[in-house]
DNA sequence: ACCTGAACACCGTTCAAGT
DNA sequence: ACCTGAACACCGTTCAAGT
């Protein structure tokens, strides 16, 4: 059935979001769902199928961020903001979208949606899809680096002591000492970032001065 | 004793390179050494300090890219081509690095020398730990989604179906068809990611027109 | 100091069987 | 049509024991 369906993948986000990715088991689930192990089978085929279902979920959590009334600015920064906020909510998304690439209509209705700004911008059509590539990579592995734990280590103490090593202090961290003491506002910082990368589409849209498009 | 770790090490990495990150069990590891399961975990303390070394172990890898007589531009492509070429030896590598901070004396070197190198360029302090993290982490998000199947989804298919969806065909999809058709050559695309990134770069160095830095 | 063996509480998945 | 139960080949890790 299909209310079945919806019920095993509700039990298993309810469960990544609570006790982590590597909680969700067949077995967990099910236990769940009030069934057996096998019971789930005929109606998600498998571990991998399972995993495939719960990142098409995910997508469809995208779709409010997609609206034809905006700006390619506020598209894009609007996209990324949802993106990264879904990473936050469910941070077993972002390992999921990067190993498991989702073919689910959601998803592409994203790409699509990411296609059409970088093509309002201005960009190249023989750019969009390098671009598109580039942003939600860019957009993924920021939500990974913070649902994981890639950014909490470089400049997590104060003061640190990792970059004196040895041999002597390694010269970068010694000139930048002030700067790293503090953890940043990650949030921040990606706004920042996705500023920059917004300047960037904006270069490949009207170039000047810099290498030009391939046409010229 | 030392070698004994180095042997685990090096088995674990053999396991991994040869039948996936998966494939690393304490059992498989100890079988190829030709040992019990229990007789690893006085030298390398269980599974998950395993992954911890075999991170680290990588991290060496990327050393060779750190030289000092070059231009910032050459350190930083020097060391995102080492580090795509590391994700394609070693696929795994780019998983774990998401997920497992690395504070290995040579992860912190690498991290140094991007520094210097933003420095060099002439980017603000204040902006330097920001563009480095954003760097790194396009760089190993490019590496994850290429050893990971996340590339392979979109626009493998020629002409392929997935954007007629019942609804009707999305116009981003139609409008870039021709450019969609062929899968790109991923190499020179990070080629050409690298180069707009470094426009980036020079463009925090040196503002002309656009908001300045923050002192300003 | 280093390793083994049995055991415990877990996995995903198969197959035959029940209603 | 949907579910159960026993079984198989796996996990990581503990603990007591061997040399």
């Amino acid at each position: 059935m299909r209310d079945r369906k919806q019920e095993i993948l509700d039990a298993a986000v309810a469960i990544a979001d609570e006790l982590g990715l590597e909680a969700v088991s067949m077995r967990s689930v099910a236990d769940r769902v009030g069934v057996t192990p096998m019971a789930l089978y005929p109606h998600i085929g498998g571990k991998s199928a399972l995993l495939d279902a719960m990142v098409g979920r995910m997508g469809t959590g995208l779709l409010p961020a997609v609206a034809t009334d905006q700006t390619w600015r506020e598209q894009l920064y609007g996209l990324a903001r949802a993106a990264l906020q879904l990473t936050q909510r469910h941070p077993w998304w972002a390992t999921l979208a990067f190993e498991r690439p989702s073919v689910a209509p959601d998803a592409v209705r994203v790409t699509d949606a990411i296609y059409q700004a970088l093509l309002a911008a201005g960009v190249p059509e023989p750019d969009v899809p390098r671009l598109e590539r580039m942003f939600s990579t860019f957009v993924l592995g920021y939500g990974l680096s913070m649902a994981g734990g890639r950014f909490k280590a470089g400049d997590a103490d104060p003061r640190g002591t990792r970059w004196q090593l040895p041999e002597g202090p390694l010269p970068g961290h010694a000139h930048l000492v002030g700067w790293l003491s503090k953890t940043p506002d990650w949030e921040e910082e990606f706004t920042a970032d996705l500023a920059d990368i917004e300047r960037l589409i904006e270069a490949k849209a009207h170039p000047t001065g810099g290498s030009p498009p391939r046409g010229e």
